[in-house]
DNA sequence: ATGAAAGCGCTAACAA
DNA sequence: TTGTTAGCGCTTTCAT
């Protein structure tokens, strides 16, 4: 924008450039949208124009006419306090970058906590948004179901786990696979009865990651009685549990749903003056800020979030262009993140 | 929307409504933006067809009439690893929060990090948002400057650090007054020495924080001589520097800039084999969930993220609607969250 | 390769 | 109190 000129001049609009220009508005049109259609030398003499007036098409008027909009909606929860909604949040990073990429913008709407559908049919009806992203896949997919019916375009972050036969596209995580990785690594470094602390039943992730530990178990040959538990997504929950385990002195290692039960176990490991690493070794999940920086660094499986954004974008470019998705479903792999919780020697 | 109709269907418009409810298009729109105008049988005529119909303004056509958006820019930085933009993350989950109730939303973009200005003008002249919002006035504010300077509305979170004279609508956090509370806290519980671990000379916020521990001890009487350092803000940097001032018997209190800072210290304690509270009283800064779980609890000070977000809305509004506004800088309270690592009785 | 005309859905201004 | 007219800035025909 020339620095001179105040927000309330008259912006330019395609007329002015046009007639500066010499050409018609249609030309100036042409050079944003099409710029093949015009001859070289036009080409060039608007475009001039365009950077000296500091012209940018008024995106009002081209989402009235061409019905698109290049904003992304996404529900964005109530800030939860103590459990952590970090991975939504450094999710949401990626994803903005990754949308810019394409001209796109992530719109952030709130909804009645109570009410998984408020806010998207809004946003729909007014045609201010092109798509979805939903992440919240976890509470069955309300959203998902509204935006099939009414035919709005959408992507989700996390699988359809109560409808397979569901046919929109998604991207997700491989939460097994992180859990084995992490019952693995705890086996690997001398640990044979490893724990498990896991979220209530009725969370699909979380069955889903303790699958993934009972695996590793079963392909160890070990039993898993008794050393795998449910409980609710805090510290202190996570504290509780990792006593009453450790009564049993074979109980050396955890592997747990999240960091916050990584960290209660730590607490846990602290109160009775056992070592992390060491003594006992603990594996989180997510990656967290708090497994990054609680004492002494707690081992965790990281989310390739970065590339799930990417992932997304993607499929939303597709489903946009009204192309056929033809992979419409896809599973990433996470990381082990290796920190001195699950560090046994004294190269500490 | 009526769940039988699917997008591809045509939606409905003011006409259509019109039609059906047997008025002009005109006293349609007065009904959504009017109301008192119409005589009572109409506007209830009106509104049970817009249900009937689950009509929804089209918001390309009313910005382009209106030349508002209704959309706030807010510009999300990348996701830093090891450093907490934790507090930016809940701040941006109570402003969606904060503009829905007026029915704003919030706008992410992306900027290219070595330019503080991108992004702002591409939206502001495609006139896609209203207003900014803007978070990163500690690095001066060529943001604000630029949108001075083209006439945009605008408010930041942060007062104008260098530019005093400043009259755009600000909110801030008196982080001094919350070192000051911090530091008062520990001279309380029976610390005499209390140190300092902050960020480099260069940022206003640490220098203001910093101000505050400095109050608080002169109006206890004790020399801050060697008591107060500079650092990075990062746990290993914070480790460091306090096991380097625990060489002094007589320091065994620590107030820190951020609770990266604090926790970095926790972890000097546990090394040193010392009790977090009960032999050194540790407070960090931000409240952040680090603060919350890690072991044994950090006492932080905790900026009221909420009241900013409703303050920086009200802001917002009064400016939108060209009003004067009376009150342009608003400087709120932080409060101070105890936990374990200030408390020296046993009853832990 | 370029131009003219029409219209997306809405609201401001005015008329009835 | 309600209706009519005009036009926001753009792109999609269609004509040249």
């Amino acid at each position: 924008m020339s620095p001179s000129r105040r927000h309330s001049d008259p912006q330019p609009t395609l007329a002015t450039v046009a007639e500066r220009a010499g050409v018609s508005r249609q030309t100036v049109s042409n050079a944003l949208n099409n710029p093949e259609l015009l001859r070289e030398d036009t080409l060039a003499k608007v475009r001039a124009v365009i950077a000296e007036l500091g012209y940018t098409p008024n995106r009002a008027a081209r989402q009235l006419r061409t019905r698109s909009s290049h904003m992304i909606g996404l529900r964005f929860e109530e800030a939860q306090e103590g459990t952590s909604n970090a991975t939504m949040d450094r999710f949401v990073h990626t994803l903005v970058e990754a949308t810019a990429r394409t001209g796109h913008h992530i719109v952030l709407f709130a909804g009645d906590p109570d009410d998984p559908l408020d806010g998207y049919d809004e946003l729909l009806r007014a045609t201010a948004v092109d798509a979805f992203v939903i992440t919240d896949t976890y509470a069955g997919t309300p959203a998902a179901d509204l935006l099939s019916r009414v035919g709005a375009p959408y992507v989700t972050f996390g699988r359809p786990w109560d409808d397979p036969s569901a046919r929109h596209p998604w991207v997700d995580v491989a939460g097994a696979h992180g859990a084995r990785l992490a019952t693995e690594h705890l086996l690997e470094v001398g640990h044979a009865r490893v724990a498990w602390l896991g979220w209530e039943a009725a969370s699909r992730i979380g069955e889903d990651r303790r699958a993934g530990w009972e695996a590793a178990m079963a392909a160890a040959g070990t039993s898993t009685d008794g050393l795998g538990v449910r409980i609710t997504d805090n510290v202190d929950a996570a504290r509780m549990a990792a006593h009453e385990l450790l009564e049993d002195p074979t109980v050396t290692a955890f592997a747990c749903a999240s960091d916050t039960l990584g960290i209660g176990v730590l607490h846990a490991l602290a109160e009775r003056g056992l070592r992390p690493g060491v003594d006992v070794g603990v594996v989180g999940f997510d990656d967290s800020l708090g497994a990054q920086v609680t004492w002494p660094g707690l081992t965790s499986v990281r989310q390739p979030l970065e590339q799930v954004a990417i992932e997304i974008v993607d499929l939303l470019h597709t489903v946009l262009s009204h192309k056929t998705v033809t992979e419409p479903a896809r599973m990433l792999e996470p990381t082990l993140v290796v920190r001195r919780s699950t560090l046994r020697d004294s190269a500490r």
